[in-house]
DNA sequence: AAAATTATTGGTAACGTTACCAGTAACGTT
DNA sequence: AACGTTACTGGTAACGTTACCAATAATTTT
């Protein structure tokens, strides 16, 4: 690797001192128009921009953010996920993109992470981050949202910021604007045993509401799958397999309500006539599938933009750390009809 | 921002010197087990983790590669991003993920990033990079990977890569097969004006199928949209306002063709007895929708691994630029018959 | 036994930047 | 005239790491 141009470099070729090609760089005032404009010249002539190791070794810090996603690959995040970046470049920063995959060692990888890039914030999204402790995250020292993400109940709620919905509730109301539609035989797509993520509060609600309504809770109307179309289309495919007259299915993510959905479709049975369908998140296709997902819709956008705000406001102002509950919606269409 | 500890704190604490703890950090032979062991026990206990900024100047390197992603948001590259991350994760490289809006300044951005960054290399992905051009590639000096994007013609081939597909004949194939179906009045959803991707290539292989098969080319039977589904929603309304008879419709993504196909099914048409239709990209969600839908299928994820592995092999083996096409793939689903 | 080799270690000058300090010149105020 | 003040500028010590050099001890070869 060449040397490349630095600031000494341009300080020479700009007759000036290397602090005031500094102040150029960093539009400090007390630095001459004319003086600025020489300087101006001689960066652009030899495309020089600053080393941001070395600057960031001065300064003890960076501009970077940690995007941390976990968990199972679930096509809802990327969405968000650019929306995220596209605010944390809008503000001068860098994202800092980790998959993470379902292994045991999250919570160093997050610690490396963090100090090896001088993070300056971390987001945190979807899944089970569970093995954070407040240790931790005091080690980290670094403002920390969780989006769309459970967290272990022994986590000082000081040490950390959150965004997200309520899942039970969300899966209660649904559940029961089902059974006021007339349904008694509702499925379940559940998310597959070992998914710590927060869709594991979701059954909670099927269950809770269920009970709320005299409607005995039987598991052979539970089945999983891993957020896939293929495995909501297998899910589907065992339910109905066991003949036991299912007239509605809820599933959490849309996208095994779509694969459920296709299931039902291959074998003959009509949507919603035969058996309707409900989905979880909201995503964009849910609006122009045929047909029309009915599906409590999760609001990714704001949820997104909340977390980056929430981030900025600690980074920049030093608010402290906020608790953002978001209300979902059930969005109502042709796949869900009443009997 | 407090001091955090260093390599010299540590070399302290395990009284030894700066350089053996630097040997243990990096692995190098020529230290003993004993005091391997010593420092790492140290390093553990005090959870050092050493300073990027630091090791990244003095290296005059770093472990970074950049995802320049272009143009207007597309789902279709949020699994391909996570790909390309998930590969460049397991190479121990970070990913500097960077969304670029359709402004001019992109060269710029780009330069900036890879040298602030000290990138090893790019990735851009999708949309039009034709303002890059062989000054700038020489001035970045490092390996540059083109998927699924366009690049200017006057660009030497040696200086980047790409990963690509015949976008023209893909069409040409598609269109072809629906015309030896009986199909003659084929409608198209384009891309929208200004839009330089690569997808401006396809309407000049429906044309030229048309043109092949003897059909002569109406422009009235073309409308554009946005990748969106909404917008091929709306484009599909607009051409059936045409009253042109129209038996089938090509659209140049999966999420048109999907917004397409509600329009149809919103009118009260079924697909595909009374008008077919065919997506491109092949997107999961093809194979689910209903009907399912007949697709033109981008390798997505051999393209997003290719374009890692090409990277990888120009950073560590100094392999020189390679420019693969891959061969799509017409997956023929419900959404089209023969007439 | 002397010499050469090997294994292991520590010291320290960079890497490119910034922040502090100090210095100069020009000008206004007492 | 002496003194502040302002506007600007340059020198230079860090920041934490690595790579080179040199040094030592241990071992082998001559």
């Amino acid at each position: 690797m060449k040397k490349s141009i630095n600031i000494k470099d341009i300080a020479k070729l700009a007759n000036v001192g290397t602090s005031t090609v500094s102040r150029v760089l960093n539009n400090h005032r007390d630095v001459n128009e004319e003086t600025r404009k020489k300087v101006l010249d001689v960066i652009d002539k030899y495309n020089y921009v600053p080393n941001n190791s070395a600057r960031n070794l001065k300064r003890q810090t960076s501009k970077n953010i940690g995007i941390l996603v976990k968990g199972i690959y679930n096509p809802f995040f990327s969405k968000m996920i650019s929306e995220i970046q596209r605010e944390i470049g809008k503000q001068g920063f860098s994202t800092i993109l980790h998959y993470n995959s379902d292994n045991d060692d999250d919570v160093d990888e997050a610690i490396s992470l963090s100090k090896e890039k001088k993070l300056r914030g971390l987001i945190c999204l979807g899944g089970n981050f569970e093995k954070f402790d407040n240790d931790m995250l005091k080690l980290m020292n670094i403002p920390i949202v969780f989006c769309m993400a459970s967290v272990s109940k022994q986590l000082n709620e000081k040490l950390y910021s959150s965004v997200s919905i309520n899942n039970e509730d969300a899966v209660r109301y649904g559940i029961k604007k089902m059974i006021s539609l007339g349904h008694k035989k509702i499925a379940f797509i559940d998310t597959f045993p070992g998914d710590e993520s927060v869709c594991r509060f979701r059954i909670k609600g099927y269950i809770k509401a269920l009970e709320e309504c005299g409607i005995e809770y039987d598991e052979r109307y539970v089945e999983t799958g891993d957020y896939t179309f293929k495995s909501g289309f297998e899910a589907m495919n065992k339910l109905m397999d066991r003949q036991l007259d299912i007239t509605a299915v809820f599933a959490i993510s849309d996208i095994m309500a779509i694969g459920g959905a296709k299931a039902v479709s291959k074998r003959g049975y009509r949507i919603p006539e035969d058996i309707s369908i409900v989905g979880f998140d909201g995503i964009d296709f849910s609006e122009y599938a045929i047909p029309s997902l009915t599906t409590v819709k999760q609001p990714s956008g704001d949820m997104a933009m909340t977390s980056t705000k929430i981030m900025f406001d600690i980074i920049r102002n030093g608010n402290s750390n906020k608790h953002i509950i978001f209300e979902t919606e059930m969005i109502m269409r042709e796949s869900l009809k009443g009997i």
